[in-house]
DNA sequence: TCTTATAACTGAACGCGTTCAATTATCCTC
DNA sequence: GAGGATAATTGAACGCGTTCAGTTATAAGA
């Protein structure tokens, strides 16, 4: 706790510390395979990993801060995946679907693990995907929209232009939010709406810059600075340099 | 647990058992409100409302479902001043206004402890939003925005007819969430996002009805449909009668 | 090699939400 | 008003996440 600069416990970690992480880390995430997250105890997981009950406490300040060890881990493994589709894929659609479908597919096996991050929506919960402590995260996220909209053809308002990388991130969040409780069979449904939606998506964005639609635009812009308060262009252009 | 009937467990109570079930609502709620959702403890409401700890269990599954009692009274409560609202309101963003306003206005004292409830995402869960156990809730919700879209002026094109009450009551849930979590002085920065966002809701659904939309239109109703499920049109039907 | 600082670990203890077998009160029926 | 059913209530016990004071291992400098 406390420590932003390093929330996930990896700082001053000799190479035997980052071995035990390791091995309390993977035996969760078999744990949690096998028997669920809620049914799995923190005592299972020391005992699975040969080592004290105090011992997953040294490294992970909580059973949730695992999951996001987790998913901190798979982030990392996930960007070379990223970088290779967006460099394969050539149109708006298709690098917006290459990016949601990386995810989709590394995170497949644990899909139901996940609902164990999304019960934090507040903003100040450490383990939130909207707070200051998993920021660097969501930061990379955003850059990777802003990757797939620097694509030729299509042109996009520079008033907006600040503001759809987030909101491409938010889709992407609502999009895996529905697919994590999707009960439908291999979560057909959420395909669906996955295509379904991205087609509007990129819609809007090549309509977005019609100017009939500029009055709209700006009322949808108000919005989002609303929403995001008064730093909201100023994060978005440290991000750009 | 289980009495999907009887979610609130209210079931075969006498008059007595009713008072005590108040008694341990009523100081639950006055610990929250001193000390907050998290530091209060079963043992603290017991004692509070002088009754053994079991007792509370007696009348309420899990300490949040006390939070969903204190929010099934208020919907009780609420429903009459929704009434008189919409009574009173003429247009289309006024009736809308004046819902969403009740709400905001009784919940402004226990705006955090909202916090307790929005937790649950999971519509597995028996306390989440969108679980069958808080159907009764929700419907009663939507009707209201049913209701509200009962104004001659306004035409809604038919085939969106059936969802909007449904998109509307997530339009108010995500205003809600939003400012429970908004730290902004007064939380004005919700109350701006309200009048704005409300502008631009009702604005969409003038502009539902022109021919030049249409397609835009049935786009986002093949969304709303996938999202849904196809049992999404019978409900709506359902609740019309 | 001894000292010392820091990392790596230990496991008992704590607090809290929740469960449950047992007990008491209340109401209804004959 | 006796007896039986059901509502109301008790409080000890359990399990689990989390904490923390203490101990051992490791690395670095004198």
């Amino acid at each position: 706790m406390g420590d932003y600069l390093n929330m996930f416990n990896t700082a001053n970690l000799t190479g035997k510390g980052e071995l035990t992480r390791n091995t309390i880390l993977e035996s969760a995430l078999q744990l949690f395979r096998d028997k669920g997250f809620d049914a799995t105890t923190m005592r299972d997981i020391a005992a699975q990993a040969g080592v004290a009950l105090g011992a997953a406490y040294y490294y992970f300040d909580s059973k949730d801060a695992i999951v996001m060890g987790f998913y901190e881990r798979a982030q990392e493994q996930m960007a070379p995946l990223v970088e290779e589709s967006l460099a394969n894929a050539k149109g708006l659609h298709d690098r917006l679907h290459a990016i949601i479908r990386v995810k989709l597919e590394y995170f497949a096996a644990d899909r139901k693990l996940m609902g164990a991050l999304s019960a934090h929506i507040d903003p100040k919960h450490p383990l939130s995907p909207f707070s200051k402590e998993t920021r660097a995260i969501r930061d990379q996220d955003i850059r990777f929209f802003s990757r797939a909209l620097e694509v030729g053809k299509v042109r996009v308002p520079e008033d907006l232009k600040a503001h759809l990388p987030r909101v491409l991130w938010i889709y992407q969040m609502g999009l895996i939010l529905f697919w994590v409780y999707d009960s439908s069979p291999k979560q057909k449904r959420t395909m669906k709406l996955f295509e379904k939606s991205l087609d509007m998506v990129v819609t809007l964005i090549k309509l977005s810059s019609f100017p009939l639609l500029r009055p709209v635009r700006k009322l949808a812009i108000g919005l989002l600075e609303i929403a995001y308060g008064e730093d909201a262009v100023v994060d978005a252009g440290e991000r750009a340099q």
